[in-house]
DNA sequence: AACCCTAATTGTAATCATTCTTATTTTGTA
DNA sequence: TACAAAATAAGAATGATTACAATTAGGGTT
């Protein structure tokens, strides 16, 4: 996880200013456990910046994503989630409370040479079933 | 991937009838090597099923989803794509042409420990970039 | 074969996340 | 402070998917 700093820097580094909004949009995004989507960013910041639109945020996010210095997860059918960890990991969700677990997962022990000649940008790999927590009740 | 009459038993087995209609989506699609969508089946179909309508392909694809008989690709952000190969395996999509490729990977090898207490119904692989044949231009 | 009951199909309307558009505001710079 | 370029905000538009309600088809029984 980049800090702040660094975030900032890489933003810079391509023309993208890092306006209070898109500040406030990085910090929420950096100190959030739980990969929030573009709905609950909104709500856990409007009361901080009311004048916050969405728009903001999703052009926000698109810009970070494109730089590779966050992910977008699309393990969610209908919604996307965001996750500012950027090293290669897994993720797990629960059928049942939805909850979005990460996991730590080794992609190069299981590549095949198949994709030898592809330039690969992004690796996903996403797990549904069902979290010890839901198996025990 | 499984023949019909396997296909058609397993719907039997789980009181799903195998009407026409759904006989032609899961004909189509265990023919197609190219992970269809919902829109691609439709049209696909229509000359030879003319009344068949965009909710009876979703449903269909719903119900073969919920057995596990098809995966549901979630690797295009605003389409979702079908394949009726049920093995585990990774899907590769092109940023540049959006073809999707299928490749081996072997899950097992690559796992951690972390999920040993989580019931794993669904491994799903995404890998995105640029496929030699765009490389190549 | 006719009947019945249930499930499936169809077409349309509704939903909802995301994107587009445009006017206004902010930012960085001179 | 003033200017030009970029960012923001609000609402409208888009488009895939789902919900709904009326009609139709299927399988089992007599």
């Amino acid at each position: 996880m980049k800090t702040l700093n660094e975030l900032s820097n890489e933003l810079k580094k391509n023309n993208i200013r890092l306006t209070h909004q898109r500040l406030k949009v990085l910090e929420y995004l950096s100190n959030s456990k739980n990969h929030p989507t573009v709905e609950q960013i909104y709500n856990a910041l409007k009361k901080e910046v009311p004048s916050l639109s969405k728009t903001t945020i999703y052009n926000t996010l698109k810009y970070l994503a494109e730089l590779s210095l966050i992910q977008v997860l699309a393990i969610d059918e209908n919604e996307a989630h965001f996750d500012a960890a950027t090293e290669t990991h897994g993720h797990f969700k629960c059928s049942t409370c939805d909850k979005i677990y990460d996991f730590d997962i080794d992609m190069d022990s299981c590549e095949t040479e198949e994709l030898d000649n592809f330039e690969i940008n992004e690796k996903l790999v996403y797990f549904k079933g069902i979290c010890p927590r839901c198996l025990s009740k």
